[in-house]
RNA sequence: GGUCCCAUCGUCUAGAGGCCCAGGACGAAGCCCUUUCAAGGCUUAAACGCGGGUUCGAAUCCCGCUGGGAUCACCA
């Protein structure tokens, strides 16, 4: 066959010896070293060790919060140790400042790792399992490399990226199945010369597992989400060390470190499954156990008719920084994220609407398998849920912290009088059925913005004032009258007061007797009321009138008055 | 194409042979309460992809089909 080029006898174990210390001639240390540099862990037997292991590209993904929230709670549910690890592995994709940003999401979050790197500017990293970043571990993966070599469990293969590119065009050709497996592997059994010759040619070589081949076995494993699962064992000699920069491909990263850290349970997307055989091949080679397994569903988004994964691409909502700019307060978020994967959560916060959310009892067994759909429209709902339960200072320092950063206009609306945004966040707020009219940050100057003089001179400037028809002298006298309210007055004696008004001029007492008779009334109380709403707030929607009326204060109602009135002359649409 | 995974209301899901003519939540509609807007309370519409088995009995077990997804890189 031709492409059995180089057709020689497999070598012998002296061979692989020598091939061994001839790639890596400076290792001196042998696996064992590290094992026992790394011991395991003292730890409560059923303790998971968990890591979130981003690559720093530059974007934290809705999927990477998600992950990093499932792995922690894992861990710290059982007396464990969470930690981060950064797999800088392919260089060309990382990008500056990615660091940086993880462990900001992750300290915003909730989700601080307990080793690693816990903290950047300066940089703290912490725990015994050092160095977290693998691009600083290269000296660990060419100690097993090279094992692996000695044992002839692994070998160096030469080929260009275009003898690779010919090698799969062939494969598609024939219908072969594509990889490097088999006799497509021409490197698979090159002698100790042709790798020496290669090698004083100023090549370097990608480090190849040798899987066996035809491999007809299969692999069982019970995955934490999934359960039981069967798949033919792997049979392609799949890349340890890459030739470009010699760092570990993933595969092999994280089969050393997740040994060497200790890690027993590994929660990953489910983009993952696939090479599970790979992996339980590795610890093999490595004479390691394999940890557990918990591959997570991503979070998904129709398109068109399909659903398919959230994209950075495509997606706002996938990268973290939208929940930022929306304003959403970190808890909605994470709250979202532990329904979707422990839709028993809601019921969990319905009986206890104040517990912190970290005393829910979170069972990464009840993960769903099948992907979620994203829903803004829930999120918006659980945010609203959250942010009723905030103080009036609580919710006046985040929208104010948001506002600084996102919208200077408002930032500044809210700091000119501190006192009096405080009391506007109060407005139905610390009762029994607290007001839920706030989704986000960004939604409170629709919500709330009416109360701010600049912004409801804005919202005039922009709307108008969507007041109902009625004669001009009857709205006038409506809001003259309201021009009188005396703050001290308690509600129940002005709407008293309100009512026996509405009555003298023309409006029902109540919706009923309005009813009776429509034709004898301008309309009812509640009509009436929404003249005054309405000039007062320039809207149809707000909350109590009487607390509206007492948060603004004497001084203002009367200047909003003179300013609707004033409006009303000067606008024909009005009648 | 190979391999693997998945399939209950629009959405998130409960459901591990009889408790299910399928339960909850969001969303939708309606009613009540109410000065209004919310909230709250009550009510309604809304689902086991299809076909075969197994069983006295299936959303639940088995097989097939269909549909979706993931993966098959010196990216993770």
């Amino acid at each position: 066959m031709h492409k059995g080029f180089w057709v020689t006898s497999d070598a012998s174990t002296t061979d692989h010896a020598q091939l061994a210390a001839l790639l890596f001639p400076h290792i001196d240390k042998t696996p064992a070293d590290w094992l026992a540099h790394y011991p395991p862990r003292p730890l409560p037997p059923g303790a998971f060790v968990t890591r979130y292991a981003p690559s720093p590209t530059g974007f934290v993904h809705i999927g990477s919060i998600y992950a990093s929230l499932v792995a922690r709670r894992a861990a710290h549910q059982t007396g464990g140790v969470f930690f981060l690890r950064i797999e800088d592995t392919d260089k060309k994709r990382e990008q500056d400042g990615s660091i940086e940003k993880i462990v900001a999401n992750m300290i915003n979050f909730g989700l601080q790792p307990d080793e690693g790197i816990v903290q950047v500017n300066p940089e703290i990293e912490l725990g015994a399992y050092a160095p977290y970043t693998q691009s600083e571990r290269v000296e660990i993966y060419e100690t097993f490399a090279k094992d692996l070599v000695a044992r002839g469990l692994a070998y160096p293969a030469f080929d260009t990226d275009a003898e690779l590119d010919a090698m799969r065009r062939a494969q598609e050709a024939q219908n072969a199945k594509p990889g490097y497996y088999g006799e497509w592997a021409r490197w698979r059994s090159a002698s100790l010369e042709q790798v020496r010759a290669k090698l004083e040619a100023g090549e370097r070589p990608a480090i190849r597992v040798r899987a066996p081949y035809p491999n007809a076995a299969h692999i069982q494993l019970e995955d934490e989400i999934r359960g039981f699962i069967d798949m033919p064992a792997n049979d392609t000699d799949a890349v340890l060390l890459k030739s470009s920069n010699r760092l570990p491909t993933y595969h092999f990263a994280h089969v050393v470190d997740d040994t060497l850290m200790r890690v027993n349970l590994v929660t990953r997307g489910d983009e993952w499954l696939p090479s599970v055989p790979l992996h339980l091949q590795l610890f093999s080679y490595i004479g390691q156990p394999a940890p557990k397994f918990a591959h997570i569903a991503p979070i998904a988004k129709m398109d068109g008719t399909a659903r398919r994964k959230l994209s950075k691409r495509k997606d706002p909502e996938a990268d973290m920084t939208y929940y930022y700019q929306a304003g959403y307060p970190e808890q909605a978020v994470t709250e979202y994220l532990l329904n979707l994967a422990n839709s028993s959560f809601q019921d969990w916060r319905r009986d206890n609407p104040r517990t912190p959310n970290h005393a829910f009892g979170f069972s990464i067994h009840k993960m769903g398998v099948a992907p979620p759909l994203f829903d803004l429209v829930k999120l918006n709902d659980i945010s609203k849920n959250v942010i009723a339960t905030f103080s009036a200072a609580e919710v006046y320092g985040l929208v104010q912290t948001w506002a600084n950063k996102h919208d200077p206009r408002i930032a500044a609306v809210l700091a000119a009088d501190p006192a009096y945004s405080e009391a506007v966040f109060n407005v139905e707020r610390m009762t029994a059925s607290p007001r839920k009219d706030i989704v986000n940050w960004s939604d409170v100057e629709r919500a709330v913005g009416f109360f701010f003089d600049p912004l409801f001179a804005d919202a005039v400037a922009r709307d108008g004032y969507p007041m109902p028809e009625y004669p001009r002298q009857v709205i006038t006298a409506i809001l003259d009258h309201v021009a009188g309210f005396d703050p001290a007055q308690p509600k129940e004696i002005w709407l008293a007061e309100m009512r026996t008004f509405a009555e003298a001029h023309g409006f029902a007492r109540d919706a009923k007797t309005y009813k009776q008779a429509p034709d004898q009334f301008h309309g009812h109380f509640g009509d009436m009321m929404m003249v005054v709403r309405v000039g007062l707030t320039a809207r149809t929607n707000t909350p109590d009138l009487h607390e509206i009326m007492h948060t603004l204060g004497t001084e203002r109602v009367r200047a909003r008055i003179a300013q609707a009135r004033a409006y009303m002359s000067s606008d024909a649409q009005m009648n």
